[in-house]
Formats: C-alpha cells, structure tokens, sequence
DNA sequence: GGCACGATCGGCT
DNA sequence: GCCGATCGTGCCC
C-alpha cells in the first residue's frame, strides 16, 4: 500500500477540469476498509465541466443527488445508475462550480484477491476495474461514500503513484453521452489493457 | 474479438 | 413516464 505521506494534496484538484484529469492517469486510488486495502492504478479518466457541459449530471443545476460536485475540491461524487450501478467521480476547482472526473478504469495493482471476491463474475485480472462500474464494485465504493474527501487520513484515498510518460497520454471523446457535443474530454493511458473500448451511445429500441 | 439485448430503479421533465 | 456517465450473458465470427 502507498505510504500516507504520498497522497495528492488538495491544491492537486484546485485547478480546471481538463488540467486535473489528464494528471490523474497514473495515479492510485485506496479503499481502505476492515476486510482489507484495494489499490487502484487510474487508466481511463472522463471530465465533466460545470453548468455549461450538457453530459454533466450538473447541467440542469443543483439537486439532492448531485450536491457533492459544487462543493470543495477533492471530494468524490457517487452516483447510482440503471438500477443497479455506482460511479465515481471526483470534484475540482473551486466551491460552487460544479465539476467531475469519472474514474472510468483501472488496474488493480494491490488487493487483487479482496477485489475478486468482490467481483466474482470478473473472468480474469484484466476485468476487474475495466469500466466504472466494476472500478468501484473492486473498491467498495457506494452511494454511502458520496462527499467523502479524498485528500484527508479517511478510508479513501489518492496517491502519487507514477504518471505515465505525455507522449503515452491519448485524448478521445467521452463514452455513452446523448445530449453532449464530443469534446475529447476522454484521457486515457496509451496501450493499457483496462482501457475500454469507443462505444457511441445508443438509443434504447422502441417497443411499438 | 464483436454485437445484441435484458436487467432494474432513482432522478428528472 | 422516460431514460440513463453500465454490465453480463449469449451468440457469432
């Protein structure tokens, strides 16, 4: 586990969306908990920009689920979604504008064994924190950790770990999105395996 | 490897 | 009511 004196101090987040998410690849997420410690080597990264991005949860303004993202920085923003899922972002810049990074992949790089039993259906190392959903379900992470700041000595933390070389930092656009333009607001790191694959979103078929 | 489809419920219009 | 910042399974190549 990465030693406490590693962790990211907060003025790493006390920037703009777009500086802070490129930065994260790289960097190890830990869930600390009392059936033990899961390290998370961030992969795949998304931002999501304030009042004025149309992808953003944000975008129609404050509501009770997503407060978190227009408070301080270095706190993280969990959501449920499609009945049964939690993402996890995490919030920048200043208080009142509302921002996130969607933690969308990683590689489980301590507590693979912890990180399997919480994700029986993963078929291989490879699968266990590919896509957000399984990133959070390895790590423990639920709607309970919303507003939990990620800078200071709780469970969850972040920590230096080794960003990748820039010529290996790759640019695309987001995943999934309806409404929103496709800014190349994705970042991920260059051949890693977790990275998951373009997927444009698709509408739900029609039952006529 | 890729593609199609069902699951399941909270948040928002 | 509609739809989602998704995933797992089944099937085909």
């Amino acid at each position: 586990m990465p030693e406490p004196t590693d962790r990211l101090p907060r003025s790493f987040f006390d920037r703009t969306v777009l500086e802070v998410a490129p930065d994260l690849l790289g960097r190890l997420v830990v869930h600390d908990t009392p059936e033990g410690a899961v390290t998370a080597r961030l992969t795949e990264v998304e931002a999501y920009d304030g009042p004025n991005d149309p992808g953003s949860h944000a975008f129609r303004g404050r509501s009770k689920r997503n407060g978190t993202m227009f408070g301080p920085p270095g706190h993280v923003y969990v959501y449920f979604t499609y009945g049964m899922y939690h993402c996890m972002n995490l919030v920048c810049g200043p208080i009142g504008m509302p921002t996130g990074i969607l933690l969308r992949a990683a590689e489980i790089t301590e507590g693979s064994d912890l990180a399997r039993k919480r994700r029986p259906t993963a078929k291989n190392d490879r699968d266990l924190a590919r896509g957000p959903a399984r990133l959070v379900e390895s790590l423990a992470v639920t709607r309970s950790d919303d507003g939990a700041d990620i800078c200071s000595t709780g469970p969850l933390t972040i920590h230096h770990g080794e960003p990748p070389p820039e010529g290996f930092i790759r640019t695309g656009p987001r995943v999934g999105l309806r409404d929103a333009p496709d800014y190349p607001w994705r970042f991920w790191i260059d051949g890693e395996p977790t990275v998951s694959t373009y997927r444009p979103h698709v509408p739900k078929r029609r039952t006529s």
